[in-house]
DNA sequence: ATGGTGGAAAGTCCA
């Protein structure tokens, strides 16, 4: 099973270049965020054409909005809780039947929590550290197995996940209060799946700030998009990659596809 | 320290 996660920044903006990743990787399933696409409005029609029938979506008008395309069935998780209470659209779930069994798959948007932080003073950030909580003690108490999750988390955690991590220590996305937090909902029960293939001394991002002159000459880059697993299908990861030539695409998203196959 | 760019949608808000 071939997985893609893509923070695409506008689904129907983007639909010729989510074309062309279909085209080039052939994913099972896709998972997005950042739709900016109302239910009513989801381009059904076109995705079925590009061979996804199936999908679970939420979305909103203007902001945030997740999907997960399959090219195989797939049944709604209907049990996934409305994060603080905010009806946002970040987060939907499906199971998918493999050879080996069914998989659950996780789609999530993290809040990116505004520029400064300090929960008293940004209620962005207090958001971002509130939903993050919630969602761990969540997966504390629904022990999973054969589940992923994947998606734009919004947090660097590691060193080597940001361009400078002594720079970027006071800037939302790589904050302790956030890392922390991240590598607490880690270990509710899953793996890093990307770490698993490229060490943690080494950098690693999925992310470049569209305000940059020259975002590969900088490479001043974030590690925002994940893909956890629980350990029982790590026998079964096979690869991952992360797509950034996709960063020099026209019109480009400002998060690149990351692809990771589990040979299920 | 500031501002840089991009999407949605028609105001600004959000990233």
């Amino acid at each position: 099973m071939r997985i893609v996660t893509w923070n695409i920044n506008s689904l129907r903006l983007r639909l010729p270049l989510l074309a062309e990743v279909i085209r080039h990787l052939a994913p099972d399933v896709i998972c997005l965020q950042e739709t900016k696409v109302p239910d009513p409005l989801f381009p059904e029609k076109a995705l079925a054409e590009l061979g996804y029938p199936y999908f679970v979506r939420k979305g909103m008008k203007g902001y945030n909005g997740v999907a997960i395309l399959s090219r195989y069935p797939l049944v709604a998780s209907e049990d996934t809780p409305d994060w603080c209470e905010k009806g946002d659209c970040r987060h939907v779930a499906a199971t998918i039947a493999t050879d080996s069994g069914p998989v659950e798959i996780h789609d999530f948007y993290v809040p990116a929590g505004g520029d400064i932080p300090d929960p008293e003073a940004n209620p962005k950030y207090a958001h971002k550290l509130a939903f993050v909580d919630e969602v761990t003690a969540w997966f504390a108490n629904h022990h999973k197995t054969r589940s992923v999750i994947v998606g734009d988390l919004n947090i660097a955690p590691l060193e080597h996940d940001v361009w400078s991590h002594k720079q970027l220590l006071d800037v939302v996305s790589h904050t302790p209060p956030e890392t922390t937090r991240l590598n607490a909902w880690l270990e509710t029960g899953f793996v890093d799946a990307m770490r698993h293939f490229v060490p943690p001394g080494e950098k690693l991002y999925t992310w470049w700030s569209y305000r940059n002159r020259d975002w590969s000459a900088s490479n001043r880059g974030r590690r925002l998009d994940h893909v956890w697993i629980t350990p029982d299908l790590k026998p079964s990861l096979t690869g991952m990659t992360v797509v950034r030539e996709a960063r020099d695409w026209a019109s480009p998203s400002d998060h690149v596809p990351v692809v990771v196959d589990l040979a299920v």
